[in-house]
DNA sequence: ATAATTGTTGCAACTCGGTTGCATTTTTGA
DNA sequence: TCAAAAATGCAACCGAGTTGCAACAATTAT
């Protein structure tokens, strides 16, 4: 029987955030761990496929929970659906690129976001859960397959 | 007669972008000229009244045109629905704080945009359309009316 | 081990933001 | 002023996300 490291990421994740392991919670953790872009609920149901077979209102309610306890984050866009990505050390958070044709999300080098707060925000007024820097554009793929057309920022 | 600087903005903004001014698009345009923080396609409607009367998917088809003209910003939020500010000289890109408890958005000071697709992008394989830096948690109302939390950024 | 309690899941129905198709009305340009 | 083109309104629809509740699984106490 072959380890399943992953998994294990997974286990030790749950326990951390100490919250009980279900079949479920751990179906989804082990998506996002194996993840390289922030994905859809769309896409998680799709990657958990029918052997699985997890109701979409147990997923919503899965990644909710996630998000509260500080496992993933969630990154808004302009299209409606919102996408989740692990929020670990190794995962710093960093701006995101989404491209206007294809709408795929890519994750971009991480900035010193820790200088952020003071940057952005003169007066301290605020207290601060989340810091989104979404870029969007065409990406590589997308530029050349497209006629030009104008910047607007 | 009490002339309307206001109008006059618009009229003119419809005409520089090359499209037919029509009283719902003056009335939609004159209400995003008036705001200070951006506004959702709900709260327009509000603004908008009984008196006007316009159909949401008119004001739908307004926004996506202004937006396409590069006349507005279209900002993403978690909650599902987007919101939109002008884009002009006197309103350069800026960041947006958005309240978990009360969901208001707000208007933060610009930053050095012109400097940010080199600091962001290191690899020049993306056109950028729009950079979007929405920064959320407790504005100062609703952060002595709630209990502490832990920041999850 | 078993019963009682608590927490989690699945299902159906629903809300809300936004879109599409089409007929009607308004704007534009000759 | 009148025809062509564009914009609006209406109804119906789609997709993302939520709510209520019953069924089920997992703990905890006995």
């Amino acid at each position: 029987m072959v380890t399943n490291l992953k998994h294990k990421d997974a286990l030790l994740t749950l326990q951390k955030a100490g919250i009980s392991k279900t079949s479920q919670r751990l179906a989804v953790l082990n998506i996002l761990l194996k993840a390289t872009t922030p994905l859809s609920v769309n896409t998680i149901r799709q990657s958990l496929g029918t052997k699985a077979n997890i109701d979409k209102v147990t997923i919503y309610r899965i990644l909710s929970l996630f998000r509260q306890r500080g496992i993933i984050r969630e990154i808004a866009s302009v299209g409606g659906a919102n996408y989740f990505e692990m929020a670990t050390l190794e995962n710093p958070l960093h701006p995101h690129f989404s491209c206007r044709n294809c709408g795929a999300f890519t994750c971009l080098a991480p900035l010193p976001f820790t200088q952020a707060p003071e940057l952005i925000l003169s007066k301290n007024d605020y207290s601060i859960d989340h810091i989104e820097i979404n870029i969007s554009g065409l990406c590589a793929c997308c530029r050349n397959s497209t006629k030009t057309q104008k910047t607007m920022i």
